[in-house]
DNA sequence: AAATTTATTATGTAGCTACATAATTGTCAA
DNA sequence: TTGACAATTATGTAGCTACATAATAAATTT
């Protein structure tokens, strides 16, 4: 990585981080300009700037034009989270993965879907209802909304084999993506389901995708007691 | 934003997004060189390799030397979470801020803490327990451990007026912050403290930092009833 | 003194070149 | 056939220039 004569973006990103990090600069803390930067660290203000968006991108800092640059006095916490398709969450982690379909059926979505949606009105989609395992055992319990108007390949496809979770992503792929977390007790229909018991606290993953301005899925995903989800390194 | 003659970065980052989208090319497919794509769209592959690394960060797509770039076949679901400062939070909802030290002393750390931070020995921190207030109402229940060797100032500072989030966040930048999301079910105590029922469904959100190697702190946060974690726009 | 316009300044973006790096492919000898 | 080595190739990075853009500061007018 380029550690001999001159400087990579990233270790010029680190050398200014290390600078916050040390209390040289301070939260709300103006920092030098681009330029002065480079010619200290002998590099050009294009690796600089690079190195700065990054630390933007990471909420460490923030830019102005004409303002310059400071350190952010209110940080956030910003992490990235990846949720890989079931299948492979399983199998990473070593585990056989299995599949049931339990539902599949067309009904007009209840105003919670529409409003997930951003819908003015409520739609017949195909709600699909599945279970995913992991060694033989409930993992995640899927309930979920397809909008066949925008999907309506989805009606011909036999959900008993492949899961709409794997078809979609790998066949409809969104630009647009909504995720909420949450808990919630488990219903006696779900706690028979997951194995669990009736209460028990559920980690919960909602998940709505649209193309344009086009609603794809909703996906209510109940996960098994003992779920965590972790920032990925 | 450039509307003009030229294309911006994030005008080819679109564009190639958007073949990927309409199904030109599928997952697994190979995309045609920078340089190609570059000459079609009339741009310097600089402008195209920017786009290209920024559909690489999002999950899109997979760039390997001299291999090339193709659509990645197992897609994820990447997704970034601002988690501000609890005060911040608060107040951006409108509502007014409120905050109560429950406990603070040192104590020997059990063993989940420990290896939460990768320690090989339990060791003594300062065990802070406090309660977030949302317009006077229970918001959340923070259940945290200091590591006093990293950061012995803890000590000195008058937590029942500044909460140790917020004193820690303006203080003590980290160089790793972990995180792991989970449901549990309300304990008596938790339930008294954030006004829920007993076994009540309580999201959870646990973060580690560290200063290097250094343990600064890790944070139990359980979440009124109630709460949910978006994404960022 | 307030409002408007203009100049200044720091970051943002695009284009170009040159070279580094990692993978793969091809060549040749043992 | 296999193993080692060399050539090829596509992406990755750094440096430079030129200009765009936004925000502030200064100057000017009302």
């Amino acid at each position: 990585m380029m550690t001999g004569a001159r400087l990579s973006w990233k270790e010029v990103r680190d050398r200014i981080h290390q600078r916050i990090l040390s209390g040289d600069y301070a939260p709300g803390d103006r920092l030098p300009r681009d330029a002065d930067i480079a010619e200290e660290l002998h590099c050009a203000r294009s690796t600089v700037q690079r190195a700065m968006q990054d630390l933007s991108d990471g909420g460490i800092v923030e830019r102005r034009r004409k303002g310059g640059t400071r350190v952010r006095s209110d940080p956030v916490t910003r992490a990235t989270l990846d949720i890989p398709v079931t299948r492979t969450e399983v199998e990473q982690k070593g585990a056989r993965y299995g599949y049931q379909l339990i539902s599949s059926k067309t009904a007009m979505t209840p105003r919670s879907v529409t409003g997930n949606f951003e819908l003015a009105q409520r739609k017949e989609m195909l709600r699909v209802k599945a279970l995913h395992l992991s060694d033989g055992r409930p993992y995640i319990l899927e309930d979920r909304w397809v909008d066949t108007t925008t999907v309506p390949e989805i009606l011909d496809i036999d959900l008993t084999t492949v899961s709409a979770n794997e078809w979609l992503v790998q066949n409809k792929p969104y630009s647009r993506c909504d995720l909420r977390f949450y808990a919630e007790s488990a219903s006696p229909e779900s706690a028979e389901l997951l194995n669990a018991k009736i209460g028990d606290a559920l980690f919960v993953i909602e998940r709505t995708t649209w193309i344009d301005e086009a609603p794809i899925t909703l996906v209510r995903a109940q996960t098994a007691p003992g779920y965590q989800l972790l920032t990925r390194i």
